[in-house]
DNA sequence: CCCAACCTTCACGTAAACGGCAAGGTTGTG
DNA sequence: CACAACCTTGCCGTTTACGTGAAGGTTGGG
């Protein structure tokens, strides 16, 4: 076995290999090719003998689109979309250490958080249509508890003819 | 054009042919059939020639399906999970109108208020895990604004060589 | 009765998202 | 330096969820 676990030239990024991102991520090596072949991730890095090689940011990227994938069911189209948002973030970093002007700075900054807004409202969207047919099967679920009381109405009545007052019988098993 | 609107025997329910349920809840003619295929639906009632006849109920079971799969992103294989549920219920409605036992009655209805407490679970679950999504982008959004504020201070720094002590110079790099 | 517009059941085609295998190159430990 | 374990790029296979005819029957107004 290997008992390596960093490939890293001057060892300051663990960089992974395709096998051990995905088993992070709780994927499968094929479907992490697959997602940089659909344009979801950049080629990465390639070692001397052109392994793909993944850095910590990589592993953010891809936890994200495994949780959009999975947790959010978006298809592989919609989450390139979402990223497009990302893509823009990284440049946005990357012209961010290109510059000392803090103006300059700032706009990259406000633009990340606006790029965080969309994403955030793309999820609140999904939440709240979720939340209608939570919404939508509360009140089927109360209408029956509503049901359930008029039954135990319906019951004292047939086991109580009398008008008057003080029930008697009890109605539960 | 077809003037009529409904092919009901007595008249007592309009029952729809595949088209106009299938404009009614978004969907094509061949994803219904498809979705009966799949177990998803019964065989709804059939005319004289054969064809599909839809009541209200399976309307709305279709539209909960449209939903489930639109909305919430579930596979029909999942769907197929949620209704078996829903099945429960509607041969809970039919054994509720088959007995007068209150008691009995009342132990359906409490069965059918249990399977909308799965179906709410199920579907918070899913709205729990796009919360979180939602969270940890707001998280990062936040950091963003942190950072933004540090840059104002930074810039005023700059602006403003040292009152009380520390000669200014550069910061990062 | 006629015919357009619908419906039926096959049956094959397709896009998405991978799985799996082949043929060959790379890594790094013993 | 040998060799197991990993990687690479094809490329074909598979499942899911339908689309798209084909060939023929049904409906219902005129």
């Amino acid at each position: 076995m290997n008992t390596k676990s960093g490939v890293g030239g001057t060892a300051g990024a663990p960089l992974l290999r395709i096998q051990e991102v995905a088993a992070e991520i709780g994927a499968t090596p094929r479907s992490v090719r697959y997602w940089e072949e659909q344009g979801l991730l950049r080629p990465a890095a390639r070692s001397e003998g052109d392994y793909r090689l993944y850095d910590a940011t990589d592993l953010e990227r891809l936890r994200f689109i495994k949780a959009l994938r999975d947790d959010a069911g978006f298809s592989l189209a919609e989450i390139a979309q979402l990223l497009e948002d990302e893509e823009a973030r990284e440049r946005g970093h990357a012209a961010f250490h290109a510059t000392e002007d803090p103006a300059e700075r700032r706009r990259l900054m406000l633009d990340r958080v606006a790029s965080f807004d969309r994403q955030i409202s793309t999820l609140r969207t999904k939440i709240g249509r979720l939340s209608a047919m939570v919404e939508d099967a509360e009140a089927r679920r109360s209408r029956a508890l509503t049901r359930i009381s008029e039954i135990s109405i319906e019951a004292e009545a047939e086991a109580n003819p009398a008008p008057g007052s003080a029930p008697a019988t009890q109605v539960a098993r």
